[in-house]
DNA sequence: CCGTATCAACTCCTCAGACAAGCTGACAAC
DNA sequence: GTTGTCAGCTTGTCTGAGGAGTTGATACGG
């Protein structure tokens, strides 16, 4: 039997501690924190214990240690984990974000696609087409998670690129929930509208190409809700 | 003399071996890795300083130690930091970055704006005029910023208002320099385009709303580049 | 008065050893 | 086959010791 509750480990517990004694403004930005032996006695904890605490927290970029001087708050609470806000975000929010990124992404595309884009959308394109045929769900996923990848990569932008890979995985898993649910998903946005987005950059007319993606991602953000 | 070098501690420099390792597939996603005594004796290091390295990248969410069991891989890479990698973007990759995220935020905001988010504007957009004829720069900053996440809340989409809020500090950076580098830069992006996008929001017109957005956020990339 | 050198007290860093707490798989009993 | 027990592994925690780096006060020389 899988034990739900998991019981933190001490250390674990005082990273959360001295987390909630930054959030209520015990120590500033850049203030010092006392050293490890007083933490210890305040916590009611070993010093080893406590140093694995702020190593923790350390880690997480919100806490820093400089050896002679002391331990001090660099961030007062830690970056946003955005893996954590999509899994809990609305799905149809989700591709509502996923839209905007890929729309914008389609139209720079069409301005800035190379001769090794074009390539790019060819060869994922028919690899998506075979996958929608007769592979496996989670093939055809992956084949057609390629292709928007492509798209994005087209309109050479750093930030852009980073986005779409961030909200890939929460994208990947409600595919799959998808397919489970309505086996005939896959047909409902057909190869047809892949190939349009892909001859709309290749024609280098942005407003078609952002026109074309939106409409198709339109059409998969109705399917879920 | 500040020395610009920084030694890392041993157990940092521990933790980047195992990050390496990891990425170098030595372990896979879920794999157990050596026990903490091997792993000491496999770096030259003391145990403590093995289990202050797992701490670390305990905190960065890429193992899990559980009593008993060992230590786990549950992912291979660190979450992307979305501060690191707006700071080390191009300003203009990451405003084509927030073109894309508010302009899609204009749109939807045209179709679910609320009374409140119509308040909002009032209050934003008198604040920023007010800023824009006498503040100092970093009011005027501000008041900028505020006006355009309240364009984005109104869109009543969780993610692009959190994708907006990652991208505002290096929007506001980008911001500071503009005006030092040039002291008639607020009166090019004026007081009327931002009134011309409320205006379409209040009006329910999701097209005019995302091509005002637009055509704004183009100026200003411009501007920079 | 000012700049510099010294140094003591403080900090974190690392190691080693001991024991507690928890998990896992093998093996015996039923 | 199922269940119970347990030995041997794992991580968790504490303590004590010494090393290394920083900081600020203090004394010294100009």
């Amino acid at each position: 039997m899988l034990r739900m509750i998991r019981r933190h480990p001490l250390a674990e517990q005082a990273a959360e501690e001295l987390l909630r004694r930054i959030g209520d403004g015990e120590w500033a930005l850049g203030a010092k924190l006392p050293g490890e032996t007083t933490l210890a006695a305040q916590l009611g904890v070993g010093r080893s214990t406590i140093r694995e605490a702020v190593r923790e927290l350390a880690g997480r970029r919100v806490l820093e240690s400089r050896q002679g001087a002391g331990v001090f708050v660099i961030a007062l609470q830690p970056a946003e984990d955005w893996d954590k806000v999509l899994r809990k975000a609305d799905i149809t929010d989700v591709l509502e974000g996923r839209l905007a990124i890929e729309t914008e992404g389609a139209r720079l595309a069409a301005l800035r696609r190379t001769p090794a884009d074009l390539k790019n959308f060819r060869y994922t394109l028919a690899d998506r087409k075979r996958a929608a045929a007769n592979a496996p769900d989670d093939w055809y996923i992956e084949a057609d998670l390629a292709f928007h990848r492509a798209v994005v990569t087209a309109a050479h932008n750093a930030v852009l690129t980073e986005l779409f890979d961030t909200f890939v995985p929460r994208i990947r898993r409600a595919m799959i929930d998808m397919l489970k649910l309505d086996e005939e998903y896959r047909h409902r946005h057909d190869q047809a509208a892949h190939e349009a987005i892909a001859d709309a950059i290749r024609a280098k007319d942005p407003e078609l190409a952002a026109g074309r993606a939106r409409e198709h991602l339109s059409a998969v953000r109705s399917s879920v809700s």
